[in-house]
DNA sequence: TCGAATTTGTCCGTATGTATC
DNA sequence: AGATACATACGGACAAATTCG
């Protein structure tokens, strides 16, 4: 029931119905519109969450996130990327919101740099 | 609470004293051990899972994630990487663990394909 | 300035379902 | 068949922070 829920929203969201910065109705709102206990709603939230789609301010709301402005970055020669989710640090360093994971760039001599995944685009030039 | 639960796991993970493949206690095991709910204990082992920590393996258990092998794919002229997490239905699909993220590698006609981050590595060959 | 209303966060207890051993 | 273990859903209660009259 709860992914059904999420399915709906993440729908209402992708489809323009909800745009970005908009708030998503109250966890007591919506478990009064469906029906459902705020529990159930709460996982439904907790999905987009992850997700990355919506970001929550406590306690004024949960909102549709605002896309990044995207910087490329290119892959130079001999250099290898792979992403995974940040550490605590990396989120408290990098200011990420939850459910954006990190690039590692990797250069020849094993130096790792670290961009947000949501900032952040990989070319090859 | 439900933190400091999952801060006492992540550091018995970290420190090699939980290794990969090992199981964790059972839920109710920990919730009795700690005088908390089950509930909270669901919370702290929700974070080790987003955190991309521990794996579950329904209704065996929860276990320390083992690494994956890692495949090398190269990102050919014109195309370009990013990274996201997966819908849920993405999940299902590549039979991803919670809390890996994917990598979106885009054509330069536009086609899409996905990887699962935890079994990827991009090189500029 | 104060207090009420709103909204999310956390915790508790209970029950039932489902898959594994 | 029975026990075990995680998944899902319900309900209630209080806390913390913001907003607004």
């Amino acid at each position: 029931m709860f992914r059904q829920l999420a399915d709906l929203l993440r729908n209402q969201i992708e489809s323009g119905e909800l745009g970005p910065g908009e708030p998503l109705p109250s966890e007591l709102r919506l478990a009064q519109e469906y029906n459902i206990s705020r529990t159930t709603v709460r996982q439904a939230i907790g999905q987009l969450r992850t997700e990355g789609l919506v970001t929550v301010d406590r306690p004024r709301g949960t909102f549709v996130r605002v896309p990044e402005p995207i910087e490329i970055i290119p892959l130079a020669r001999g250099e290898h990327a792979s992403a995974r989710m940040p550490t605590d640090a990396e989120r408290r360093k990098y200011r990420l919101g939850e459910g954006v994971p990190v690039l590692v760039v990797t250069a020849g001599d094993g130096t790792e740099t670290v961009h947000p995944a949501d900032r952040v685009q990989l070319t090859r030039p």
